[in-house]
DNA sequence: CTGTTAGCGCTTTCAG
DNA sequence: CTGAAAGCGCTAACAG
């Protein structure tokens, strides 16, 4: 049903009922009710492709991430999409794969208005920040979050890294580890450079001299990880701790330590960022840095939707971090 | 830009110009190749509203599900986004968070045309399906995934729930449990109830007698789930093995378990469905079953797209059943 | 093979 | 406060 049949059934012209479902202040509250009366009854909505073209905007953003399967971005998404319904918007998703060429080829599409702002974490392949820059050329709000890069000036919202990685390394310090090595899952990504800087601050606390050769540089190649890591935990070099900045680091240090038979916490101590409620309950022997997914998922959709509606203003110098929480198993509450 | 403006750059008709981007037999190879290159450079895409709103479709897609801070259905968008990237699809998620209400008006929401087609996993609530039948009224492409329900009469995919539940609870009297507890994440689901069909098919196989009093019929609620759990643990009635639906079923049993002191696996083995790598790998003690959570998002999408393309055929018949893997932690493959 | 034209359904002036 | 009319940008029918 259209605008205009819906309206020769209350005996009024298309304006009007569109007024009133757009809650204009020039239209009678008897009006207002009497349309939205039966528009609920009919469940009668105005056809959006006409109304978006006409508007110019759409009620919907994008958001663009490398990966899902994944309880960080999970959880992040859950946030952002809690505030979207919110505010009657809808949520597009797209999926990087960690692929520089997927995630231009989705900013480039962005750019012909299907949507009204994007919230976007960036690639570990990602070095070039020409697109985002041109979606912001274009002035259409951008929000990074966790994934950023200050190539790019808009507003980010992200962990509090430095902090997750000087209390996660504090605790093996703490808990008596002398030789703490660092898996970087990206050697440029700025959340892992954060996290190193705390871990080396960590030390230089416990007046521990920082050993570059202490830091395997992963990447998104498990293969590749698992040899580099192989490597270290074979020759030992006396290794006592471990502090892992991304989960699946973490899954591959425990199986190499099973095959290698090292005991995880008594020869080894592990700390790992990890967003799975399950690791902590079920894994007594690791401690895990929880990043606050889902309040960061919110807090960045709230941030672009304060850009939506104020777009004039600048929203470069926005960036907020957010702590993370550090879970030992015994003092893990329960649901 | 608008598609006039770019065609005069051309010297040519607007109409030429749409024609040639979508790749119409009714224009000559070498217009389309001007046009196409142009478009490249200058990064030209019509406005996509003003398209669908002639068109009356739009390429995009709705994702309806209960949560995601779940691999299954991470995974499963995962898919379903795979799908619709290859197909030029766009991917809109809603969350219902379990709750029927929303996912109603969820529903309602999609009748108005934005999408193409929907991809729904109903909530746990969900007990009345007018909604769903009604987008099927209104010729909206729709197929039911993981959460289904016979009274729906569309394309559905899920995984086969009865086979998972039997190679579970088999592995359980296999590796001599006697007397096994059922954990359902709900009374009524279809995927749960079949679980727990293939569950007492067993049983019946092992010439035990099915114990209605060792099943547990949880809730979303986990407050609640904790207190019934709690009790059939603490009079433990010599259960020596438990099967449980739900992954989250699962942590709560470890919790539980911890509390009472009482040792999995030596005491208690354990078999949950869990879609979480990291289970695994940390918890030897948990042997897990994983759903082809990716697949099946994709096989749901690929079907969806088979209505969307030839929309007159008659899709209700189409049940496509996925099979589950059992993972034993000593049998587990390694990245 | 290319161009002209009408109209998709809505919103927004502007006139009453 | 309500209505008439123009037009958002595109595409499909039709004419050439």
């Amino acid at each position: 049903m259209t605008i205009k049949e819906f309206a020769k059934i209350l005996n009024i012209s298309a304006a009007t009922v569109s007024k009133a479902l757009n809650d204009s202040h020039e239209i009678s509250a008897t009006t207002k009710a009497r349309v939205i009366a039966l528009a609920n009854e009919l469940n009668f909505q105005p056809n959006p492709h006409a109304s978006s073209l006409r508007k110019n905007k759409n009620k919907t953003i994008a958001v663009v991430i490398p990966e899902i399967s994944n309880n960080f971005f999970s959880k992040a998404i859950d946030g952002i999409e809690s505030i979207a319904q919110e505010k009657g918007y809808h949520t597009l998703i797209y999926l990087t794969h960690e692929n520089y060429k997927k995630e231009v080829g989705v900013l480039k599409h962005l750019l012909n208005g299907r949507v009204d702002g994007v919230l976007a974490s960036m690639s570990l392949e990602t070095a070039d920040y020409t697109y985002y820059n041109e979606l912001l050329d274009k002035n259409l709000p951008l929000v990074l979050f966790d994934r950023i890069s200050d190539q790019v000036e808009t507003a980010k919202v992200c962990t509090d890294d430095y902090h997750a990685g000087f209390i996660g390394t504090k605790h093996l310090l703490d808990t008596g580890c002398k030789k703490i090595s660092f898996l970087a899952f990206s050697e440029f990504a700025y959340s892992c450079l954060r996290r190193k800087e705390g871990y080396i601050d960590a030390l230089k606390a416990y007046n521990i001299d920082f050993d570059e050769s202490l830091v395997v540089n992963c990447t998104y190649d498990m293969v590749s990880n698992f040899s580099l890591l192989n490597n270290i935990l074979k020759k030992r070099k006396k290794v006592d701790g471990i502090f892992s900045s991304a989960e699946n680091l973490a899954i591959l240090t425990y199986q190499i330590c099973s095959e290698l038979a090292i005991q995880i916490p008594k020869e080894i101590r592990l700390v790992s960022f990890s967003n799975m409620q399950l690791a902590s309950f079920m894994s007594p022997s690791l401690t895990t840095i929880t990043q606050p997914a889902f309040e960061m998922g919110k807090e960045a959709a709230l941030t672009l939707f304060k850009i939506i509606d104020k777009p004039r203003t600048n929203y470069k110098d926005v960036f907020i971090e957010m702590k993370s929480n550090l879970f030992i198993r015994n003092s893990t509450k329960r649901y």
